[in-house]
DNA sequence: GCTACATCCTCTAGTGACTAGAGGTTCAAG
DNA sequence: CTTGAACCTCTAGTCACTAGAGGATGTAGC
């Protein structure tokens, strides 16, 4: 019922997303019309917006591949959904510290900048030496901060 | 003077990243011994440690190679140094707001789990189903969190 | 039926900032 | 002189897409 441009229209997931969520397998692969086109339905919609949904609130696609799968065994205990995303909320909360911390570093690294020359720029300054910083950032790993 | 896993050590910055850096040339080639192995002075390591607290505040290595730049002429205005800083400070701030509503949305989403079975999961309906949210989540891309 | 033109197809390669590994060479200590 | 740590280059992988080439199909108006 649904060509891929509709289906990205409605779930606002851009058309190649759509695909590659079908290369790697998140997505199961649809019928074909004649001409070798996608065509999607109603289920397809739902999973590719709940696909959208924990895309939005962070959770990696292979978190999101296993609560699809749960979510598949109604009857199941939902422990296991509960626990991942517990620990998205965990990491949300690390990011959040960490970002916390560079903002404050940041801010006040720029209200120092008395806009002379170069030569004695703040901003240079403290980028030179992390002693210029205040105790509270600490070394971020793009692990900490990364989405 | 220094080898580069002295200099590794001296920086915090890993050995395979100093190589990286060199290669996308934001450190200068350094010179070799007789056995072709890098050696580094203390100008290298002033420069990769200004490299790596550039990046600890998350300014992406294209900003940094701009701020080297400009901190190579002293005597100019640092006016673009401080545009440079006051972007990424912009930048951070963005990522703060999202992942503030983001963790918002988390925390109501896993608080509401009774943890029963799959069928009635809070988690598994509130991803489904956008509307369940509070309204203070948008579509988060990956721009606005990314480090 | 014909002509545009939008939409679709597959495939490859690029993004940022590294990280991992293969396969080999050089250095430093004992 | 041997051992093993540290070094070298090169390629490929990470994550979640995005961009583009080059071509096929679908649809609307005439």
């Amino acid at each position: 019922m649904l060509s891929i441009g509709k289906l990205s229209g409605l779930t606002g997931v851009k058309v190649p997303t759509i695909r590659y969520y079908e290369q790697i397998g998140l997505l199961p692969k649809p019928e074909r019309n004649e001409g070798g086109q996608r065509i999607y339905n109603n289920t397809s919609r739902e999973r590719l917006n709940f696909i959208r949904h924990a895309r939005e609130l962070g959770f990696p696609l292979d978190d999101i591949r296993e609560l699809l799968a749960l979510s598949d065994d109604p009857d199941q205990s939902c422990e296991a959904i509960d626990a991942i995303a517990k620990r998205q909320l965990a990491e949300v909360e690390h990011r959040l510290v960490r970002l916390n911390a560079l903002h404050r570093e940041l801010e006040r690294m720029v209200a120092q900048c008395t806009c002379g020359t170069v030569q004695t720029c703040r901003v240079i300054q403290v980028l030179g030496d992390h002693g210029l910083c205040a105790a509270d950032h600490q070394k971020i790993v793009s692990h900490d901060i990364d989405q």
